[in-house]
DNA sequence: TCTAGGATCAGCCGTTCGGCCGAGGCGCAA
DNA sequence: TTGCGCCTCGGCCGAACGGCTGATCCTAGA
């Protein structure tokens, strides 16, 4: 089985270097190598190659546009699309995202990690540039951490009550959900108000979801 | 400038397989393969290789723990640390980055991307296994599209009250900052709850952070 | 054994919230 | 011109919230 890619670079160069890179794997094939963004959507759209390389920067419609129109949200059978860009801008890589791209890659990256990327993306995986990663992940793990500056830990039980007051239940809510009384409910708001320095309940809601205590 | 890398896993066919993977190359060098995550800590705070693969199934002290211990949050120099496992739960991949962990690679995935995920960690940089990629990326996406199925399109005033409600204002305060009256914001409020369903304003709290318009 | 902290409950009381009524001004489009 | 939507404001009222004091029970640790 094949796997069938499309390029889409303004530079001759890079598309060229690139087919020379996938040709040279025995199970990957170059369909077509456009120079701007209409023209990959375009053909595309009449191949639906197994992946798309797309740069970002491109004549007529940019890799984003472009992306969004093979496997943004609400296409009916996207297409995979890995973003190969110089830049690592973080617009660029959460644009891309959004975007519906399926992995992103910069130029710097090395034939390896080149083929290894479009393989990934092949069978619906994703491999991203690992000077890129380290970012998203630090954004993945940031609002873990956050919930260290708690000036005193919450209990377990406190915790469910945070949990809940922070889907928008009422105390009332609360006390049944957690078989216990109003009274019990409103002590421990009491004890998350205090440890938490909370004035209201938003508060306590807004600190729920900063920290990760609910996603 | 060779890569110093420290191997612990309970299995000894991995860490031998490994070892050679990592030995083969020119510019690494494993240091110490041990069997447990006691051992991976006590090993790695006296050699300080350059990057540690853990496995998160060990005997005495886990994977995580052992990341907690060598690179989590709190610790003065932190070592770089890839986990090597062979399940992707999700739970792990969280775990993990919240330990502090630089990488996270499955052990089905081939010695290239081994040799490019050490490479990565050495550096500073992150490597992570295309199929466990491609959720976190659906993780980073996912909140933007949840924007979408609001019922009705709230005005920018609208928009205005919610962030300040989302962050724990009181009526009164939004009142203040938003330069308007009590009413004012009461009524805004009033149109806000019948656009979004809300019964109280922790849940339009909630639908805030839920859909981005707060972060 | 005594003690400290967590979980459970009760009542009181002032404040805030949220629903409901009505009203006026403004800009834009049919 | 006549709507319509948005923003602005006021008052009323019941329900929910949040602070307070005080109490019992249980478990873990000194």
């Amino acid at each position: 089985m094949t796997i069938r890619v499309l390029i889409a670079d303004d530079q001759q160069l890079v598309r060229t270097g690139f087919q020379m890179i996938l040709d040279a794997q025995p199970d990957m094939e170059v369909v077509a190598a456009v120079a701007d963004g209409a023209d990959a959507v375009a053909e595309a759209r009449r191949l639906r190659p197994d992946v798309c390389l797309l740069d970002i920067r491109m004549p007529r419609l940019d890799g984003l546009e472009a992306t969004r129109a093979l496997a943004g949200p609400g296409v009916e059978s996207p297409l995979r699309v890995v973003i190969v860009t110089t830049f690592d801008l973080d617009e660029y890589v959460y644009g891309a995202l959004r975007a519906g791209a399926t992995g992103f890659l910069l130029k710097d990256s090395g034939p390896t990690l080149l083929v290894e990327a479009v393989r990934a993306a092949a069978s619906g995986e994703s491999l991203v540039s690992p000077s890129v990663t380290v970012r998203l992940l630090r954004h993945l793990a940031q609002p873990q951490r956050r919930a260290a500056p708690l000036p005193e830990p919450l209990t377990d039980r406190e915790l469910d009550v945070v949990r809940l007051i922070a889907r928008g239940r009422t105390n009332q809510e609360v006390a049944a959900e957690l078989f216990v009384s109003l009274s019990t409910v409103k002590t421990h708001l009491g004890s998350i108000f205090a440890k938490l320095g909370a004035r209201n309940r938003v508060e306590i809601a807004a600190w729920a979801w900063e920290s990760g205590v609910v996603s």
